[in-house]
DNA sequence: AAAATAGATTAAAATGATTCTAAACTGTTG
DNA sequence: CAACAGTTTAGAATCATTTTAATCTATTTT
C-alpha cells in the first residue's frame, strides 16, 4: 500500500497533530507497508536510520510513538522486559513471544478461543483483554 | 500459617539455596501470610524494612527474588509498565490489571473461560498462557 | 505577508529500575 | 579449624525513558 504523504498530512491533521518533517517520515516507515509489524523505539530508530537520510531526535520518537499510541495508530504490547513493544496492528488481537528469539508473532483472533471474564470488580470496566502465549523452544 | 523459621531453612537448603540471614528473612515477608500478594521490588524492600530491623542491600532483593522465580516460588507479571511486578501465588491463573490504581487482582480459573490457541509454531511449544485484564474506572 | 503564538524538535542532562563489580563476609565441607 | 564456594554489600555502571530549556516551525492573527 503506496500511501502519499499527502495522505499522512491529513491524517496528521485531523488527529490535532501538526504535519511536521518528522512525524510524516515515522508514519511512512510506520504505515507505509502492506504488513503490519512489531517494534522496539530502539528498532524503530534503526529503521529509520535504514529508510532515510535525516537523522531524528531519539526524544522525538518517543514523543511520536507516544502521540501515536494515544491516537490509537499504534497499540503496545506488554512483555516480561524492560522495553516497550509496539504493534502497527491495532485490532483486537492477541500475541505469541517467542522466548528464545525475542519476537513477538500475531495471533489473529481466530487462532483464540473467545474469552470471557465472569468476575467483575465495582466500579471499574474492562478496558481490555490480553493474552500472551510464551513459546519455548521445543526440544522433547 | 505461622511457618517457623526451621522450614524456610529447609525449603531453601533443599532448593540448592544457602539459608542466609536475609533469604530467611524475605521468606518471612514472602511466604509467612495466609494470602498471597503481588508486588514490586521497591514494594518489598519497604516491608521488609517494616517488618524488621535489619536493613538488606537492595542488590541481595533482586538476587533473592530472581532465585525464587527460578525455583518456581516467585511468578513475574507482565505488565505495561517500566517496573517488574511479582506474584507470591504460584499457580496457574490470570490477572486483572487496575490502571488507574496500579494494582494487580488475582483472576481465579474458575472466572476465565478456558484458552485454547488453535495456531502452532513448528519447533516451538507453549510454555505459558497469560491473561491480563485491564480495568478502569467506570464514569459512565 | 509579516508578526505573534502555540506546538514541536533537539541535545543534553536527569531519572529510575536494574545489573554489575570487586571486596568483605558466611555457610558448608573435609 | 581451614579452605572454598557461594553471598552480601555499597557503590558504580547501564539502559530505557523522561525532562529541560533553548531553538525552531506550522498555524493563526493582524
Amino acid at each position: 500500500v503506496m500511501t502519499s504523504s499527502i495522505e499522512y498530512i491529513n491524517k496528521l491533521r485531523n488527529s490535532g497533530l501538526r504535519p511536521t518533517k518528522q512525524r510524516i517520515k515515522i508514519c511512512e516507515v510506520l504505515f507505509n507497508k502492506e504488513v503490519t509489524f512489531h517494534f522496539t523505539i530502539n528498532d524503530l530508530v534503526k529503521k529509520i536510520e535504514k529508510e532515510s537520510n535525516e537523522k531524528i531526535s531519539l526524544a522525538t520518537v518517543y514523543n511520536t510513538v507516544h502521540a501515536f499510541e494515544k491516537k490509537g495508530y499504534l497499540k503496545e504490547i506488554p512483555i516480561d522486559s524492560n522495553q516497550s513493544y509496539f504493534d502497527t496492528n491495532t485490532s483486537d488481537h492477541h500475541h505469541f513471544f517467542d522466548i528464545s528469539e525475542n519476537k513477538l508473532i500475531d495471533l489473529e483472533d481466530k487462532d483464540v478461543s473467545p474469552i470471557q471474564i465472569q468476575k467483575s470488580i465495582p466500579g471499574k470496566k474492562i478496558k481490555s483483554i490480553e493474552v500472551l502465549v510464551k513459546l519455548d523452544t521445543d526440544n522433547q
